[in-house]
DNA sequence: CTAAATAAACTGACCGGTCAGTTCAAATAA
DNA sequence: TTATTTGAACTGACCGGTCAGTTTATTTAG
């Protein structure tokens, strides 16, 4: 076997030992993972060949498992940088504590266009996200945790400053929201590429308006 | 070649000419439906072999062949046969005049409790729904289209009843509150198994309370 | 009532082809 | 020099689909 690099399977998503060698290897990699992005998302992760991957990477077979273990190891951190993508930009929404509920209104924009940018990403998420006994089940308990959170402190943002419906469990919201973002997001790009991004949005914010109750707190 | 039945694909859903013999076709497509349910559902379509499921089902893998056309055959009647069942529990809610807000909170319930005994099903659905050059890509557009305008009424029963948000349209939020119902269903059956019921219904009710306007129609 | 005939339902071995993964010597760049 | 890439060959398993033949239930003929 070659001195592959291969990249930590179970890294933190931080590129620990990216600066070894700058190389050609990073390049090589983006190239990949746009590739196998696409591929992915459109055909499912067992319907794409590792030889598709790496013509439509304009790279030779053995480029693929220079820089990846295995096709399931590209795979699982193709699905780590796909979330660092969507992660930055959820955490790029400034926590200013004037409006939470302005706050989590711009994070499902940031969510909505993530969705339009990257729909084979979304497209992959969905596929595998729910697979019982799938090679990266942990890959995705890790990922959709961190993924939550962030959609929960939005959330508990505005159960501060609002009073909101004891009713309905913060889990469960989140699950609402996040999942929300996914399914219009594709949907929006599948079936109604006309619906605007207002309008995704505020569909998904209804559920938070619905959250925060509408007369003061009837006594809880 | 033998005299297959095979099945119309774009028939009505209803049985059509299952009297000319009773013979054990009907149990045999039941049995694989079952299989095929449970193995693609787990492990996606493409990543399930036809032996697999005539395995699974107790049947040869010939009879896959005589009761279905192909492989992609099977699946789309397989989403047909899927669709009819949630179909069937979402029609089952009295559409009385009542409270059209208690109506869409039994369907969702409906819906919930689908998804908690099909999980697989909706698991497929997910998986292969939003995929853009898909074999399915018409039967998906239908049977979507179908289940939509179930929720859609229901939205619109809502709309006459109560004075709604007129930022919000209704395509959007059909799409949400359906999208938002697969997820939260898959979820728990996946990560959660402890949120109730009623839990993930009152997650997702929230967009429809967040739909009503709080106060009397502002003035639009 | 029984035997032959018929056709639906089913079987499972088989075929052409594909795929993930491995290896490696040679080429190419930093 | 050394890291990276190439491209091609090879393997061993697997897969969708086919087909000639077998079982099973029902019908018909004697």
């Amino acid at each position: 076997m070659t001195t592959s690099p291969s990249g930590g399977s179970t890294a933190g998503s931080a590129d620990a030992e990216k600066k070894l060698r700058p190389g050609r290897t990073n390049a090589t990699k983006q190239k990949l993972f746009e590739a196998s992005m696409d591929l992915i998302g459109e055909r499912g992760a067992a319907g794409v060949t590792v030889d598709e991957i790496a013509t439509a990477a304009g790279v030779s077979k053995g480029t693929v498992y220079y820089n990846f273990g295995s096709k399931s190891d590209l795979i699982a951190q193709l699905l780590r940088h796909g979330v660092d993508i969507l992660m930055a930009r959820l955490l790029s929404v400034r926590d200013d504590s004037a409006d939470p509920l302005a706050a989590m209104e711009e994070m499902i924009g940031q969510a909505m266009d993530f969705m339009a940018e990257y729909p084979s990403f979304a497209r992959l998420w969905v596929s595998e996200n729910w697979r019982t006994p799938s090679e990266w089940q942990d890959t995705f308990a890790e990922l959709r945790g961190r993924l939550l959170a962030v959609i929960g402190s939005a959330i508990d943002g505005v159960a501060a400053a609002y009073p909101v419906d004891p009713g309905v469990s913060r889990g469960s919201l989140e699950t609402a929201i996040f999942g929300a973002c996914f399914v219009v997001g594709l949907d929006r790009q599948t079936y109604n590429p006309e619906r605007t991004r207002e309008q995704s949005v505020a569909a998904i914010m209804a559920s938070m308006r619905g959250y925060v109750v509408k007369q003061p707190p009837a006594q809880a």
